[in-house]
DNA sequence: TCAGCTAACACATTTGAACGGT
DNA sequence: AACCGTTCAAATGTGTTAGCTG
């Protein structure tokens, strides 16, 4: 484990602590942890082994709570835990990500949101698409989507319903997805719609194509990042500065055949790759009655399969599955406690979508960030920090695995400069219009109770910033919460903000 | 026996090259 | 020669299905 490297790290470490995880407190209701204990531990060179893992789990957890009690957005500070803590201080921004097609979503939440994974490949749908405000409009950033598992509980689908059925697969490293446009300017990340439809699931672990890697029957959720161009590069990301979105109504489930009906129905009638099965009730109800047990079929009435103002699917259709939706397992639930943290970070390998006839030169060493704070534990406890002794290669000719505590040397190197992914001219090729979403109203789905932890160095003021539940009440789930813990090098002086105008 | 996985399939959209007209 | 719009085939994205596997 390797320690903070100076006092003034330190403090400045616990300058931007302190707020994060006051923040978090409220949210933990019900949880067991000791802030004062872990702020202590962090500010003592005695640190538990498992300090970092602790740190992060009740990170991820109040991330967890956050999403569960609805807050629709928030900033998590995996990062920071993910390695050894960078020493910077706390910053308010003015970045703010929402989900465009966040009616889709919520279609699909509220039965329980699948992904088909498959071997080959396979893209989400929805797809993630988000609007961006708030960025300087002649900076660069580099956009990101990672999945990072719900809880630690393997699932399975029966009698119409997600269950627990035991303990997760063991955590691989995962891949992060960087928008195949990054980096681009703010002005063209907020001129339109950023889609990651390009992103595709596969359950291969020895996936060779870049692909997200996941495991069946688990429950993931995406998160979209907003990096700095300017920090992901040398030493970027120890000074840089991360801005995490994650909307909780886009966890789903990995599945390598769909196991609800209902979702399969909203699939065919929303995609319009799968127009071919809209109308066949008969073919969907054939598969689904061969699938499940009488019991999951039995009394059908009284339940619409489609959406409001759907015109597919037969009358037939729309009168199975009355059993109550299948909602996944309240995070809640005291029986298995929920453990995001065991995954360390947020990235794990980048992976940049290519098409299987593209060449790729191994030498154009793709920036990756290290996945688990327990890697980053173990890897920076027993790997020099050089430049190039951290280049951690993968079996994989173009993912690369690094220790994000030492993101070095990425700057001839770095995927940003790879000529496959210049910057493209607009209008943003990242958005392709989807020809079924024009009939999606779109409802602003961000907070406008907007919450920063600001910056101050003063513990007072922190305090007082961070005052446990930000006034926000239970009648307040919905809104946005943001709670930003980001990094910055160059203490004890502040960075000068944005350039906003 | 069965839950989960895989690959082939039909059907859909997307993509980009080829072509012709201006 | 450059630009634009149309056509069309290949590539790619879908859910379904039967069969396989552990």
């Amino acid at each position: 484990m390797t320690s903070v490297e100076s006092p003034e790290g330190q403090l400045n470490t616990r300058a931007g602590l302190a707020p994060a995880l006051g923040c978090t407190s409220s949210i933990l209701q019900g949880q067991d942890f000791d802030f004062d204990r872990h702020v202590d531990s962090l500010m003592s060179y005695n640190r538990p082994p498992n300090f970092y893992e602790e740190m992060h789990g009740a990170a991820t957890t109040m991330a967890s709570q956050a999403v569960q009690s609805g807050y629709s957005q928030i900033h998590t500070m995996a990062f920071g835990f993910s390695s050894s803590l960078p020493h910077g201080q706390l910053r308010s921004d003015t970045i703010e990500v929402e989900l465009e097609n966040k009616d889709l979503w919520d279609k699909f939440h509220e039965i329980g949101t699948e992904m088909i994974i498959t071997k080959t490949g396979r893209r989400m749908f929805p797809v993630i698409r988000v609007n961006i405000s708030g960025l300087n409009p002649k900076e660069e950033y580099v956009l990101v989507l990672d999945l990072i598992p719900a809880d630690d509980n393997r699932y399975k689908f029966h009698n119409s319903e997600w269950s627990v059925t035991g303990k997760a697969e063991p955590l691989m490293p995962t891949r992060i997805f960087v928008h195949p446009d990054s980096p681009g300017t703010g002005s063209q990340w907020m001129r339109q719609v950023v889609s990651f439809q390009k992103m595709k699931l596969t359950n291969n672990h020895m996936d060779q194509m870049g692909h997200v890697i996941l495991n069946s029957m688990h429950k993931y959720q995406p998160r979209a990042h907003v990096i700095p161009a300017k920090d992901y590069s040398p030493y970027g990301l120890r000074k840089g500065s991360f801005y995490t979105f994650v909307f909780p109504e886009t966890q789903f489930m990995g599945v390598t055949a769909y196991q609800n009906p209902r979702i399969t129905q909203l699939k065919i009638e929303n995609n319009p790759f799968a127009k071919g099965f809209r109308g066949s009730c008969n073919s969907t109800m054939h598969h689904i009655m061969k699938r499940k047990s009488p019991d999951d079929c039995r009394d059908t009435d009284g339940l619409s399969l489609s959406p409001a103002g759907s015109t597919s699917s037969g009358e037939s259709c729309k009168r199975a599955f009355q059993d109550s939706p299948p909602k996944f397992p309240d995070i809640n639930d005291p029986s298995p406690p929920p453990m995001m943290g065991h995954t360390g970070s947020a990235f794990g390998h980048v992976m940049f979508p290519r098409r299987p006839s593209e060449s790729f030169d191994s030498s154009c060493a793709f920036a990756s960030l290290q996945n688990s704070c327990r890697q980053q534990s173990l890897s920076a406890s027993t790997t020099p920090l050089t430049t190039s002794s951290t280049l951690n290669l993968t079996p994989h000719p173009y993912v690369h695995s690094l220790p994000m505590n030492s993101l070095t040397s990425l700057s001839n190197t770095s995927a940003l400069s790879h000529p496959c992914h210049a910057p493209r001219p607009l209008p943003h090729p990242g958005y392709m219009g989807h020809p079924n979403e024009h009939t999606i109203h779109h409802t602003p789905s961000h907070l406008s109770a907007h919450v920063h932890s600001t910056l101050s160095g003063y513990p007072d003021s922190l305090r007082q910033d961070c005052r446990p539940d930000y006034g926000l009440g239970r009648g307040d789930f919905g809104k946005p919460l943001t709670i930003s813990t980001t990094f910055h090098a160059g203490f004890p002086g502040n960075p000068p903000p944005y350039p906003f105008h």
